[in-house]
DNA sequence: TATATATTTAGTCATATAGCTAAATATAGA
DNA sequence: TCTATATTTAGCTATATGACTAAATATATA
C-alpha cells in the first residue's frame, strides 16, 4: 500500500472516540485483554471487537492469542505518531474507571458482561 | 475544550482523502488559494470549502482573505503532528498536477471552474 | 467427547458524512 | 451604485459507519 493510503488508514483508524480511548488506555497499560477493554468503554463486545480489528488493520494495535483471552497492545512502528499520542492523550482522565477494572480478575469481568448483555435479573 | 476531544476533532479532520491531500499540498506550499486547491481536488468547490471549514475548525488550518481570493496555510501548532504528517506525506507523487495549477493565474483557475460547474458547453 | 465461554462475524438499523446543485454573501471594479 | 465573481451556506441524496443482537468460531475444562 501507498504511504498516503497508509496514512490515511491511520487518520481513520483513530478517527473514533472509543478507538481513541482503547489507544489512550494501552499507552498507559501495555496490554489489555479484550474484555477488559470492552468493559472500559461500556458498549457491546460485538462493537468492541470491531474497533479492535479497525486499529489492529491500520497497524496500531497488535493482539495475542492466550487460551480464552486475547491480548491487545501498541503496536505503532512511528515514533513521531507514538510521541504525538502519548502527548495529546496523556490526561489521566481520559482513562477514569479503567484502574478498576485492570485490577479485577478476568473471567470476572466476563462474567459480569455476560450478565449485562443477556440477562439483566442476574445482576442482583 | 479538553485535549481527548481536540485530539478527536484533528484525528477526524485527517481522516478523509481529499482533506489529507490538501494537508499534503500545503506542506510543499506554504499558502494556496481556495481555487487552487478545489482545482487540484477535481471536486465541486462548495465541497472543497466545506472540507477548508473542517481544517479550519480543528486548528490545522488558518485562512488569510486577500480581496476575492480566501489563502489558506497549514497552522498545526504541535510539532508531533507537523512532523510525522511531513513524514508520512512526503511522496511527491501524491501532489501530481498541481505544480501546472499553481503555477496558472488565479482569474484563469476561477475561469475554468466557472466553466466546468455551470455550463459545460462554455468550455469549448 | 461434551459443555462452557471469550471473541469474532453476520445482519440490521440509525446517524454521520461526502458529494452535488442552487442560493446567499462579500468583495473588486466599471 | 451596479455588475461580476470567489467563496460559503443551505438543502438534498447516496454511502459509510457505529451501535445493537444473534449466530458462528475457537479454546479450556469436566
Amino acid at each position: 500500500m501507498k504511504d498516503f493510503d497508509k496514512t490515511l488508514k491511520v487518520t481513520k483508524a483513530l478517527a473514533d472516540g472509543n478507538r481513541l480511548k482503547i489507544v489512550a488506555a494501552l499507552l498507559e497499560y501495555d496490554e489489555l485483554c479484550a474484555c477488559v477493554i470492552t468493559e472500559f468503554l461500556g458498549i457491546a463486545g460485538a462493537t468492541a471487537s470491531r474497533h479492535l480489528s479497525i486499529l489492529v488493520n491500520a497497524g496500531v494495535l497488535a493482539s495475542r492469542k492466550e487460551g480464552r483471552w486475547i491480548h491487545y497492545r501498541l503496536s505503532i512502528a512511528d515514533n513521531l505518531l507514538r510521541a504525538w499520542l502519548k502527548e495529546s492523550l496523556s490526561d489521566k482522565a481520559n482513562l477514569r474507571g479503567l484502574a478498576k477494572i485492570v485490577a479485577s480478575p478476568l473471567d470476572e469481568i466476563c462474567r459480569k458482561q455476560r450478565g449485562i448483555s443477556c440477562c439483566p435479573v442476574n445482576n442482583k
